[in-house]
DNA sequence: ATGCATTGACCACAGATGTAGTCTAGACAT
DNA sequence: ATGTCTAGACTACATCTGTGGTCAATGCAT
């Protein structure tokens, strides 16, 4: 269930707009990645392969959706994140995130209130 | 300067103890790692060749050592991580962390610590 | 009705990655 | 001094990834 990092980017445009065509797919992404529609196929191809999207025939084409759940593969992808690079403890990443890009007032604002949420 | 998850594996490793041997290196892995000598010896070829570490020779062999600092790399690596999987906000991340794997007291103590020095 | 544009199916291909094997020269034990 | 163990150099190879091409079928515009 690796799911690289331009499939991710596809897959979040299924996250968004469930149930769209490949050439939607394309469009979405238009801004941001410069692909050829083949290559936007390729990569909903893969992940359709990998369990990560899932299709429904519309007349000659497909709609596309996704298979997986956005919060828990975020989830899952920031545990392993963690224990990949940082032994598995959250506490330093953040310091190295308020330390490399410096944290919005907004970002820290968030997360006193989580934190304040996490105590009860 | 991409380092693949191997190869942070044995980065780690001269992080913690620079200039060591190979074969050192292999078995300070051994514990989680399955891998022989020689696939420990080319992923730290492959460090050397991307610049992420380097060599001095002592007698018959090399001594390794970092040649990227720790923390800037970290920094970096939550960063890009951030961006690819949680578009740059890092409250969401904690957020998951919270949810997923439940952040310990002591990382909750320290993320609040973190948070009031970063006000100042 | 007929040619064109679009769609999915299948194919390509180089570079990165995980995971090693072989070969050779020197260090060491006997 | 001779066979053995070790270290590095070079080589291998399947898979994954990024990026896209070819082709045949089919719906749509005229």
């Amino acid at each position: 269930m690796k799911i690289s990092a331009a499939e991710l980017e596809v897959l979040s445009v299924l996250w968004e707009q469930p149930g769209i065509a490949a050439s939607d797919v394309h469009d979405a992404l238009a801004n941001d990645k410069d692909w050829t529609s083949r290559t936007v196929k390729t990569l909903l191809s893969r992940l359709v392969e990998k369990g990560a999207a899932s299709t429904q025939e519309d007349g000659r084409r497909y709609l596309y959706f996704p298979a997986i759940d956005e919060e828990s593969y975020k989830a899952k992808a920031a545990g392993q994140f963690i224990d990949r690079v940082f032994s598995g403890r959250a506490a330093p990443l953040v310091a190295y995130l308020a330390d490399s890009r410096g944290l919005t007032p907004q970002d820290i604002e968030d997360l006193e209130k989580l934190l304040g949420d996490l105590k009860k």
